[in-house]
DNA sequence: TAAACGTGGGA
DNA sequence: TTCCCAAGTTT
């Protein structure tokens, strides 16, 4: 038996951050919290969660909200889907659910976005419910403790650990258990240079003692990148200039481009000419400005973005094809969610040097 | 069940 | 530069 609860108690009440999301009880701004925290460091996810539930502070407001603006509000932080699961699952507790979050594990984990760990956690924080939180964290605190070589991407690890940390659970206080072990995985017992010394659990840890913290925890699954080569077009006058939403089941839905071309491979300017001709009723020409390589975690993008020359009084509208573009005003342009890899390189885009 | 979904930081 | 990976979920 151990004494892994208690320890992890007392070290969370000495060490354990104070976060914004720690500080209330309210099922909606954990939630917020919850979800923007999956698959991202709490540095990168705090000016957001500032910004969210200032604009929208509380589930009415989310679920009234126009998806663009919630795009805006998500803009760099990825995962986009993650924003329109949460509009959806709003309006569900609005509409389903007489406007409060449901209180029970099982409830909570039929709400879009919400899986077995962000069901756990707004179940235990907000609740006081006797649910364990099985994040990154945990499976790595728990796979080093135990020194446990089941890969935590298979169903069997995902089982085990689990159940694991489901019987170390604080049953008293799941809360404050779980923030502990969370935190205690995210300060000290981290994926590189885990800080043994200081950790309060190291006289116990099976893979302290056998020197082998960082083997731990085994992973299976490797991932492979598909490469993917994009072209985008700036087409402006005057004032206005082409974007386009995208629709499709693909990377960065809901979010706004710059008309694209995507090719099969590396494909020459004159070649993007051609192919750019057809969208437009009369002939242009494009002239490469910038090419940026950006790296998602299953593609590596190949952009290249070209100025397209079209005379400067041209009514855009009557210049294109088809109706699938937008019309947008330069001056709006800030307001517009885009991918990071156009957001990142604006300035460069629309002032050419 | 495996594959896909973003971005930025650190080694 | 390149790779890993961080408070996961969906299909």
């Amino acid at each position: 038996m151990t004494n892994f609860p208690k320890i992890i108690r007392e070290w969370y009440f000495q060490h354990g951050r104070r976060l914004p999301w720690r500080e209330t009880k309210d099922p909606y701004k954990i939630w917020i919290s919850e979800i923007i925290l999956q698959q991202t460091r709490v540095d990168q996810g705090l000016a957001y969660y500032h910004r969210f539930i200032k604009a929208f502070p509380n589930v009415k407001a989310l679920a009234d909200a126009h998806e663009t603006r919630l795009m805006q509000l998500w803009q760099g932080l990825g995962y986009y889907s993650r924003a329109r699961n949460l509009h959806h699952a709003a309006q569900s507790i609005v509409n389903e659910h007489n406007g409060t979050m449901p209180q029970t594990y099982e409830k909570i984990k039929t709400l879009k976005g919400i899986g077995p760990y962000t069901s756990a956690a707004i179940a235990s924080f907000a609740f006081g419910l006797p649910h364990a939180v099985v994040d990154g964290n945990v499976y790595r605190v728990l796979s080093r403790y135990f020194a446990k070589p089941i890969p935590i991407d298979s169903g069997e690890g995902k089982k085990f650990f689990n159940s694991l940390a489901n019987n170390l659970l604080d049953k008293k206080d799941p809360a404050t258990h779980n923030q502990a072990i969370m935190d205690l995985g995210a300060m000290v017992c981290k994926p590189a240079n885990p800080n043994c010394f200081e950790c309060p659990l190291h006289q116990s840890c099976a893979a302290y003692a056998t020197g082998t913290q960082t083997e731990y925890p085994v992973k299976t699954k490797r991932i492979k990148k598909k490469k993917r080569y994009l072209h985008f077009l700036i087409v402006k006058n005057n004032t206005h200039i082409l974007t386009e939403r995208r629709n499709n089941k693909d990377i960065w839905e809901g979010l706004f481009q710059f008309p694209l071309i995507e090719t099969p491979k590396l494909t020459e300017n004159h070649e993007i000419t051609k192919m750019a001709s057809s969208l437009f009723k009369t002939s242009i020409t494009t002239k490469e400005i910038l090419r940026k390589k950006h790296q998602l975690t299953h593609q590596e993008l190949h952009a290249t973005f070209y100025n397209t020359e079209i005379p400067k009084e041209s009514n855009l509208a009557e210049l294109v094809n088809t109706t699938s573009y937008d019309i947008t005003p330069v001056n709006k342009l800030h307001e517009v969610p885009f991918p990071q890899l156009i957001q990142k390189n604006l300035d460069e885009l629309l002032n050419p040097t």
